[in-house]
DNA sequence: TATGAATGAGCCTTCATTCAT
DNA sequence: CATGAATGAAGGCTCATTCAT
């Protein structure tokens, strides 16, 4: 949204939860516009069509609206993902579980800079909500392996650290030199020689 | 130091490669102490016994100050680890090369806060010397590993990239929340898993 | 305006054209007392009751403002003179021509040490608005003494320059040593000699 | 004189009067290329090839080094001006005194940027040495042509500066958008008409 | 006389946050 | 709820000048 826009327009008023929601967007299109490092309050009221002080209405300080983005992103992203996982591992576990591990691959690859806003940056050690941890996502996903006995016995909660890891340098490899498929080639050799349950 | 000492202290001329060195290893300490979001050039000089301007001689920005840095500290780690990897390899590359993995990782853990300054922040896309590149020394370790048969033949580069993101993950790990013991079987059993020669 | 006083003050909410103005006109003052080479830009927030950051609302940089200020004094000389010259000239063009050349020595004068601002200094290359330009006044003055048959037919920009630059000198001349009349009559000596139809 | 240069030279001792005309020297090159605002005390020390602090030896301050250039430029100038002016004179003094304006104009264009960091800038207030300012000279010629009958009997000093100011802002119209003819006649045509012995 | 490392005051500019309307 | 003008702390960087060698 453009100045000469904002300068047509009234004072809208929203319900805060529908405002909240604009000001989340907006956020995510200049986190990834400018980057986490340029982007600042007054770009996200803009794009948002919202007066600056608006802003603090919603959020208590800038990191409180990283927070907020993040926590909107992985929830959007479990809640197809959980229900997906759920109906493909009954008929195939590894299978199931490579095929998220592509998936999340990609989605992180196309968060581009975002990711680096939500991921590292300021916000990197502030809790997250357990029910979209993407630890706890993968955790989930490998005792159900272990305990259909598809997966090897590892120490689950190390063990999705590492897998998570493992996805995200993937990600972040390819988002930096492109070479997509060398890369999700290693991915999956590294997986398949560590996880599932050998015979 | 303090800047009550400093307002005591005589004007310190040194060879500039002396007073670079020391303004390098001051930034260690302050990078250390306030962490690096919020350390700014006058600490690195204070903590250093030199004035603020005396910074911009030695570097042209802040951020040439962390690439120093971390040359710094990556080349100081790298000119102990190759002969000592080299001279053990000799006898057994798996052993040596797990007992490079463990120091590395309590190499990063001992960085504490400085490894964020280091390997995320406004200098993770600037290029690294490939001398002393982590990725560089993970990958001549396991080009050696396949040369001797000790490794399985996998993709070097990215498998040395991931070989350093899980590393990493578990130095993170054992720094955020201790638990160092487990956290290590996890990392050996995949990489035991994954890289040795079968049979 | 102290900064003890200023510290007793409320936030003062103006409508933008008003602070602007305010600005320029504290400028105006701080440029004739500090003269332009040291005015910074907190004198003149400070001047106009304003806190430092709110300078940077209304103008990118100080160049920026020396624009707008030079722009401010020249548009209320202009208005004023226009109709005045306007006026005279009709019942005597060669009258109304050296009237306004006394006057417009006597603002030069007036301006102290604002017009090294303004004419020199670091903006003296920027383009100002053809409507306001003294050069473009004085050109049209000379254009309608030329087609009323009064002034010898010159080539009227380069003559306005060189009007100008006497005009300017007379002015500076007057401001340095003093001497007044007898500067204006050498002044009026060169116009009378130079620009007048004989006969 | 380029930094590696520098580095292969030896501590060059020189007599003071030498090392002095060499920074001035040094200094008008820096001016002109760099322009006066961004020329440093360090631009005209490494074009001279002499140390920063060498500079201090010969001027007190950066101003003084200004000072200096402004009495080298005008009595170089005037050293070849004067047995010029005085030879031509005796054959005819308006045809020399065109002769020399026409000459100065050129001297002033031919300064380029240098020129304002000599008759603008900080410097611009500070008393010249009688000897060699512009007025002076100008005064003396009108002074010959007074007494000889050739010129009229114009109040000398205030004339001298308007003919001053004249052949200046003549010399920074053409610098500024050429056009070097129309500008010379224009100015010609105003001596004319102001300044020789009617008759 | 010469060097060049060191100093530190000074200034601009940014931007998260506040608050009068 | 909304606005957007105002604030001011913060910090990067420059560069004339000093001084230990």
């Amino acid at each position: 949204m453009a100045k000469k826009e904002k300068a047509l327009m009234k004072r809208r008023r929203l319900s805060p939860p529908v405002r909240r929601l604009e000001l989340i967007e907006a956020a995510l299109g200049v986190l990834r516009t400018r980057g986490p490092a340029a982007a600042r309050v007054e770009d996200v009221t803009e794009a948002a069509g919202a007066a600056k002080g608006t802003f603090y209405l919603y959020f208590a300080s800038w990191e409180d609206l990283l927070v907020a983005v993040r926590a909107h992103l992985l929830s959007t992203y479990v809640a197809e993902m959980r229900p997906r996982f759920k109906a493909a591992a009954s008929s195939g576990w590894w299978t199931a579980f490579e095929y998220e591990c592509l998936h999340f691959v990609d989605f992180v690859v196309g968060l581009g800079e975002l990711h680096k806003a939500v991921f590292h940056g300021p916000i990197a050690d502030r809790p997250l909500d357990p029910a979209i941890s993407s630890d706890r996502l993968i955790a989930g996903m490998l005792r159900t392996g272990i305990e259909s006995g598809a997966c090897r016995s590892v120490e689950i909660d190390t063990a999705a650290r590492l897998v998570f890891s493992v996805l995200h340098t993937t990600a972040d490899g390819i988002a930096q030199t492109g070479d997509r498929e060398r890369k999700l080639d290693s991915m999956l050799d590294l997986l398949r020689a560590w996880l599932p349950r050998p015979g």
